[in-house]
RNA sequence: CGGAGUGUAGUAUAGUGGCAGUAUAUAUGCUUUGGGAGCAUAAGGUCUGGGUUCGAUUCCCAGCACUCCGACCA
């Protein structure tokens, strides 16, 4: 994409009425746009990471078999009265809002009791489980406050994934299964080596639910961590107790500040029962299908990538996430020798299909390199008089200090290996 | 929901009970091109409502918005 057609503007200072790093970079890069507190739209290149994280997911969900649809983000009261969470004493977080011709309906801040009642019609037998079904939907939740920058908000995005099984032997398959899945996301997204599977309140059908949590200060949740057997324990459920059953000692643990960029638990058949979802066994026994739900939220995980990745200068992109894989800098003046050359190396890296943001913009180069910093793409090429007179292209890095400078073939084979 | 704080130009910031300033961004012209350069000109602002006052952007009250700390977070 030509950086000069690009609607959003990079800005030079924070805004003032943000201090969450996430939020002062994206929004300082033009990654996304704040419409009210707790609620961020995203903008193209905002947009194309979100994507990228959806996209991983995606590929992971589908790996274990997962079958994704897409449910309403509009709900039906009679569902989640049947369930008992539609009360306000329940659930003290809803939106909701009234049909004109009567009747009121609720913003979905999460999807068991619709899917629920729609897998009634597809469930029947124990030859139709075990099942993963997931979508990706905007939740809406009425936070008494929000903060945090895009960590915490009011809407988001959640990939949300129930599991259905026979019983609860098959459900602990999916469970591990899902628990894989999801160490493998979080590998892909670059934040695997500080992202921790963490043992947290289960509540009333398991013991313990599983959170993936990643390790920066700007977390919300404080865990207790033991970076040799690479687990943790939540603060909420931190017991001698409990350690002494996960075989953790206290003193082999250290406080840390941790972002829940995922989280799997057990249901049981706290939803299949009271809303009726069951299935005749090979016994002709009706039994209730035993679940679990699993969720990330791929706006948080792009939150928590800024706050473990980006560093002074600004953003700083992991490849598999990054909203183009080159940043290529052109410092020629208009309409030159040396602009056409970065022009045809813009075509040529196009045709690879490698995804190249140009900086075809006639500005100096201090505000350029600048805003190279800030956009955080993986790797900056740099065309100007003087690499051109070598018959080179500038190859750096964003993690790297150091370039160097490299021959056309020697860039093009770099980067079309990414 | 409890506590604290802040609302001045697109953005970031000064300042004052009496014509509201700077930087940056924007527009135009000239100069300039390896780390947000320079000169000139132009356009652009006191959150909303009440009160005190001859006069309020400034003081007081209320509202709204936003931020932070705490509580909450299925």
């Amino acid at each position: 994409m030509l950086q000069s057609e690009l609607f959003t503007k990079t800005r030079k200072e924070g805004p003032k009425d943000e201090v969450a790093r996430n939020a002062q970079l994206l929004i300082r890069a033009g990654y996304i746009h704040k419409e009210m507190a707790g609620v961020y739209s995203f903008l193209p290149l905002g947009l194309r990471v979100l994507n990228k994280i959806v996209g991983i997911i995606r590929e992971e969900m589908n790996a274990i078999g997962g079958q994704e649809l897409f449910l309403t983000a509009l709900q039906d009261p009679a569902v989640w009265k049947t369930s008992g969470r539609w009360s306000e004493q329940v659930v003290d977080n809803w939106f909701k809002t009234e049909i004109k011709t009567g009747g009121a309906a609720g913003l979905g801040f999460t999807h068991e009791e619709p899917i629920v009642r729609l897998m009634k019609d597809h469930i029947h037998s124990y030859r139709d489980l075990p099942k993963f079904i997931y979508q990706f939907q905007t939740k809406f939740r009425n936070e008494e406050r929000a903060k945090s920058g895009i960590l915490r908000t009011r809407e988001f995005l959640m990939k949300d994934l129930y599991s259905f099984a026979r019983d609860e032997k098959e459900h602990a398959k999916l469970y591990e299964k899902v628990k894989s899945a999801y160490s493998r996301i979080f590998n892909r997204a670059g934040v695997g080596r500080r992202t921790f599977l963490t043992f947290a309140s289960g509540g009333s059908f398991s013991k313990y639910s599983h959170e993936f949590q990643t390790v920066c200060d700007a977390g919300e949740d404080t865990i207790y961590l033991d970076e040799k057997k690479e687990i943790a324990v939540n603060k909420e459920v931190l017991a001698p107790e409990v350690l002494k059953e996960l075989g953790l000692k206290r003193e082999g643990l250290t406080e840390k500040k941790a972002v829940e960029v995922g989280n799997i638990f057990s249901q049981g058949i706290r939803f299949s029962e009271p809303l009726g979802l069951t299935f005749k066994d090979e016994a002709g026994t009706e039994k209730p299908v035993v679940m679990g739900a699993y969720g990330i939220g791929p706006g948080r995980l792009l939150g928590a990538i800024v706050e473990l990745l980006a560093d002074k200068a600004g953003l700083v992109w992991p490849a598999s996430v990054a909203p183009f894989q080159v940043h290529l800098v052109s410092l020629a003046s208009e309409n030159g020798e040396t602009k056409s050359s970065a022009d045809a190396l813009y075509k040529k890296l196009l045709d690879k299909g490698v995804e190249t943001l140009y900086d075809d913009r006639d500005l100096r180069v201090g505000e350029k390199f600048a805003d190279d910093d800030l956009l955080g793409l993986p790797i900056r090429l740099v065309v100007s008089d003087k690499t051109a007179k070598a018959g080179k292209i500038e190859f750096k890095r964003r993690i790297e200090d150091k370039s160097e400078l490299l021959s056309e073939a020697e860039v093009m084979e770099r980067v079309v290996s990414l």
